[in-house]
DNA sequence: CTGAAAGCGCTTACAG
DNA sequence: CTGAAAGCGCTTACAG
């Protein structure tokens, strides 16, 4: 048994099809029995309009892509999960491809959406730089991107505040009494990274603090190497009283090399991170950290990209603050010094 | 500046429209000179096929739609990327929907999967229950479940050997020497709770361990009610000296509990989990778990899924064995007794 | 090897 | 209020 057409239901109610894609759509048009007939008809043989056939004519597909870098990444989950939400409350259905941040991956994904005619793309932590941006801007569909990180701003976005929120969780450590703050920062030339490296050093430089060069180390963002650029730091001649991460991943390893050093966090040492993923409030001891409210930009940028589809042109870049999490990871640094 | 057609290459290349779509497929049936020039003009021009256009004659879209509970569990994201992975190196493409474990959404999303056409469809931890089965064998569509919640078995699924698993893990724990073993499952009726405690309940009986019952409390699979189930184990006269977690969530609570009781694990309790999220690695101490090839059976269930579509008819279910992955939160329990 | 024609399942002016 | 007709962008027998 095939599925029924709209010419299916108008034959069994004596009508033009014409009549029955009317009804269907609820026009003003169609005298409200007739409509009522069809309906029922259409209920009742499990009717589906074809979205393809009508995306044909429409050129509407209410499809949205998104792109990701790696969807088992739980900061990158959180984010589409905002976008899917606020999609869902608007009548779009979310076209989810993964990049794993390939650029020959990430064109052909995008290829992939210009096919199936998406009437708009947000793309999360876009990593690929300069080949992409020409590339987007060819595109007749809007774009938003998510914690872009080209250097080049792009015209659609929204972002954390990372150097606000860089200085403010700096100038949390320094509140503390910590004058030896060492900074964990992602080598891959990434804007974010930039950024809270300036919010940082502007917390230093406004209360006087040496900047140390070798108080700067650089990892991959993951915990591992979080761990071997802590113990890094831990042998120092004079090593830091403080740390405070590039993200919560790297602050995972910090936390392990600190516990395998045989020290104490915060005792001995203290730790922040940024993100607050959820783990962070799990590990030990919980996680001073920035909240991006990974939902809510989710969402900021889906309503963005809607405003787009609607028309709009106005250029909207929105900054999102993040959020300060004290926990149990910072104290003041020990008293042993002058 | 729109998008060019087929139509608009054939005028550009002198032929016949017919001729540029074969030439585009690939056709042998086209001069292979003829082909050249037409792959030319749709390159320079940007072409990009319709994929509407196309499935609407080829009655298939490549399209599959994968139903999960909340892409933002990260339980759920692997399971997805391993999903996408298969499908991608198959030319399918995903389209995803959060059912939010709300059956009316679950519901919507399907038909919205049927709309589109999806060539098939994966489910994961379909948790509807009874409304959903006849509706799912009523869709003209194959069907794969990853970790099928239905205490009725599904045709086609891919799931963990729960009971085995949970068997196995409650044996590590009696062979440390455990005698009074708690299980803290999951109130909400899922198969892989039912599963899972008649692991752990065999595991006693070969042992020829009693079953005792208030060492059985229920929660809701999240940290916080592993906590309160937790602090209830510990206010029992006689508490037990290990607790088995359904799910590593779960355990996040207890490990916290325990903490805030003033108790050490392994040392006073032993605490082990299932799932193997990649935070268990980082919990203090971390935590024993069976894992879940999560990757894998994502992978899996397409690779099934993909079978079928291809017109195979044969019954597939997969119990994938879980691997049980001994960290430090579990250890003989303290020599105090008899 | 190539083209003309029909058709996939819809929507929407245009006429009545 | 309703229908006949054209068309969205493709594919694919059918003829040549």
């Amino acid at each position: 048994m095939k599925r029924p057409t709209i010419r299916d239901i108008a034959q069994a109610a004596q009508v033009s099809h014409a009549t029955v894609s009317r009804a269907l759509r609820n026009s003003s048009l169609v005298k409200s029995e007739t409509t009522e007939i069809i309906r029922r008809i259409a209920e009742e043989s499990g009717y589906r309009p074809s979205a393809a056939a009508r995306s044909l004519v429409t050129r509407k597909t209410n499809l949205i892509g998104v792109v990701v870098t790696n969807i088992a990444d739980p900061f990158v989950a959180e984010i589409v999960s905002g976008i899917e939400e606020m999609a869902d409350e608007h009548a779009y259905s979310v076209y989810l491809a993964n990049s794993n941040a390939d650029s020959d991956r990430e064109l052909r994904v995008v290829r992939g959406f210009e096919e199936r005619s998406v009437d708009g793309i947000i793309v999360t932590s876009s990593r690929v730089g300069a080949v992409y941006v020409p590339l987007l801007s060819q595109m007749r569909v809007p774009i938003v991107l998510v914690n872009n990180q080209h250097p080049a701003e792009f015209t659609h976005s929204v972002m954390i505040a990372n150097f606000q929120a860089s200085r403010e969780i700096t100038r949390h450590l320094i509140q503390l009494g910590h004058k030896r703050i060492a900074y964990i920062g992602d080598k891959s030339g990434y804007q974010s990274d930039t950024d809270r490296f300036g919010g940082y050093r502007s917390a230093l430089d406004e209360s006087d603090l040496p900047f140390t060069p070798e108080y700067v180390v650089h990892g991959d963002s993951k915990p591992e190497s979080g761990r071997i650029a802590t113990e890094h730091l831990l042998r120092l001649a004079q090593p830091p009283t403080a740390i405070f991460c590039y993200n919560d991943m790297t602050a995972l390893g910090a936390l392990k090399a600190i516990r395998t050093g045989g020290l104490c966090v915060p005792g001995d040492l203290s730790v922040a991170g940024f993100d607050d993923l959820f783990l962070a409030q799990y590990t030990e001891p919980p996680l001073t950290t920035i909240r991006q409210p990974r939902h809510e930009m989710g969402r900021l940028a889906m309503e963005t990209l809607l405003k787009l589809m609607n028309g709009s042109t106005s250029e909207q870049n929105f900054q999102v603050p993040g959020e300060l999490i004290i926990r149990q990871s910072t104290a003041p640094p020990k008293a042993t010094e002058p």
